[in-house]
RNA sequence: GGCCCGUUCGUCUAUCGGCUAGGACGCCAGGUUUUCAUCCUGGUAAGAGGGGUUCGAUUCCCCUACGGGCUACCA
């Protein structure tokens, strides 16, 4: 029996889940799924000056909203936990003690001016600084100095420990989604994988806690790729069998440059997050802005992975079953909110009357439950989004304010006779059926001399205020008979 | 600047050396609906540039250009 995969999606509770973040979460979720293997939720919870406080919880339930569910997480629990790693200090301590045992690992004492000096000074030279085999031994740390000031200094001072990177190699490694990779160590720097507050930084805790939680394949972002090649380097230090990595092409924004960011959600009008975020402002998420779950799973998953096939409508279990990590490409994608829009109003196309009505009642309130049912059916064809669905056709709840130029444009004679006709007829019968009242219509305007069209045109000119909305006796019906002759006889005179 | 990754219609993408380069969004035009939308049909538009390899390169290799990422006691 081979053994499951085991995969994890590891968020940092810095802020808000964003679209970026939910997509790796997906595609680890959608390879676990396929492969009959495991999910894991681990909370990278290292730097805590960053640590914003509602993170988790809206990390959380995000993925909860669109559907993802873990097989251990600190919720849930599991046998590899705690599964947050402020709560494995310990676990990283005794590991960093390994490292420095088998010479992988240095303390380092060199304060941060001192090294911002460096930085700076090379810069000035048009050089880089790199803190590695190339000038460690000038540096403060426990390579350049006896054991015995080293011990002392570790009692008194702050520390850190940072990797030994082997000097004059080249690491080679593979990634599934983009083949071989090659860094020569000269490019690598010693990085600090202990912190002097006692806690690892990503590298280590990273390496470590995928190691111990026997995680089989890494899927992570492609601004991970520059750090993979030390990755690497950690895992045999250890001596441990290194997972499979696969890094996905990263997320642009929709016009111009770089990774999308939460300002570019405001600055284009369209949401970054799954669900509403509030901080200096509320920035509001899929769910609130009136997206299907599926809908999103739908459209994130075809940015950098497609199934090879025309077919490009999926539900979450057709995802599950042709989803194929070789598929996924290499280039970044940039965010299109219409594409967006379109594959989401797909899915509202798709769900039947009963499960509409569902997804949409939580988010229209304002809507009376019992109408709510028959006035979707009416407007169902035309949704994009499920929410402020009141606002959006006002004009079937509450009289629509006079457009007086296009009622203009709309009356005629002919049309008045004919619809007045109507009016009369249809207040007389309050039973008619939508056949019958079209019927109805139909011949008023043939015995006035009226065109059809242009009477439907007048009708719904007065009914909707603007030439839109779904049709016009599917209208007269919603609002009923004496909304109707109202709202027509105001400009019959 | 250095290192790493990438580059097919405006956008998301198909193509695993045979291409009249396919699909979808968007846009445009037409049709259906005697109204509006849905819907249908058609159109628009692409393999960054230069070298190789090959009978043949979008596809393989190299260079350049451009784009992106990383370059913290952040993840």
């Amino acid at each position: 029996m081979t053994k499951k995969n085991r995969l994890r999606f590891a968020p940092s509770p810095t802020g808000p889940l964003h679209i970026g973040g939910l997509r790796t979460a997906l595609f680890n979720y959608l390879f676990a799924k396929k492969t009959g293997g495991e999910l894991v939720l681990r909370v990278e919870d290292t730097d805590q000056a960053r640590k914003v406080e509602k993170s988790q919880e809206h990390i959380e339930n995000s993925l909860a909203w669109i559907g993802i569910d873990f097989d251990e997480s600190s919720k849930k629990g599991g046998q590899f936990g705690p599964y947050n790693q402020s709560e494995r200090k310990d676990i990283y301590k005794k590991h960093i003690n390994v490292l420095i045992e088998k010479g992988w690992a240095y303390y380092a004492f060199d304060k941060k001016e001192r090294l911002d000096f460096h930085r700076l000074d090379h810069e000035k030279k048009g050089k880089k600084f790199i803190y590695n085999a190339h000038n460690r031994l000038k540096l403060d740390n426990s390579l350049s100095m006896d054991k015995k000031d080293v011990e002392e200094r570790i009692q008194k001072e702050n520390y850190v420990v940072r990797f030994k990177t082997p000097s004059e190699t080249n690491v080679v490694f593979n990634d599934i989604i983009r083949g071989e990779i090659q860094v020569g160590t000269r490019d690598i720097d010693d990085k600090i994988l202990f912190k002097s507050d006692g806690m690892p930084t990503y590298h280590l805790a990273n390496v470590v806690d995928d190691h111990l939680m026997e995680i089989t394949h890494v899927i992570r972002g492609e601004e991970w790729l520059p750090s993979l090649a030390l990755h690497v380097l950690l895992y045999r230090a250890f001596d441990w069998q290194e997972p499979k990595f696969a890094h996905l092409p990263l997320i642009l924004k929709p016009t111009g440059k770089g990774k999308l960011s939460k300002r570019d959600g405001d600055k284009f009008g369209f949401p970054v997050y799954a669900l509403d975020w509030a901080d200096e402002k509320i920035y509001s998420g899929f769910n609130e802005s009136g997206f299907l779950a599926e809908a999103l799973i739908n459209y994130m998953v075809f940015l950098g992975w497609s199934p090879g096939s025309e077919k490009e409508i999926y539900s979450l279990d057709e995802l599950i079953n042709d989803f194929a990590l070789e598929k996924i490409n290499k280039s970044g994608a940039k965010f299109d909110p219409q594409k967006l829009l379109w594959i989401n109003s797909q899915h509202i196309q798709g769900l039947n009357i009963d499960k509409l009505c569902e997804v949409c009642e939580p988010k229209n309130k304002d809507i009376d439950k019992g109408v709510l049912k028959s006035f979707l059916k009416l407007v169902q064809p035309r949704l994009e989004t499920i929410n402020n669905l009141k606002e959006k056709f006002l004009y079937l709840f509450e009289r629509p304010t006079t457009n007086e130029g296009l009622i203009k444009k709309t009356i005629s004679e002919e049309v008045k006779q004919a619809v007045s006709a109507f009016v009369l007829k249809l207040v007389a019968d309050k039973s008619l059926g939508a056949q019958e009242i079209k019927k109805l219509l139909y011949d008023c305007a043939e015995e006035n001399n009226a065109k059809f069209g242009k009477v439907m045109g007048f009708c719904r000119a007065c009914i909707v205020g603007k030439m839109e909305g779904p049709d016009v006796v599917e209208m007269m019906i919603f609002i009923g008979v004496e909304e109707t002759a109202h709202r027509l006889k105001k400009f019959l005179g």
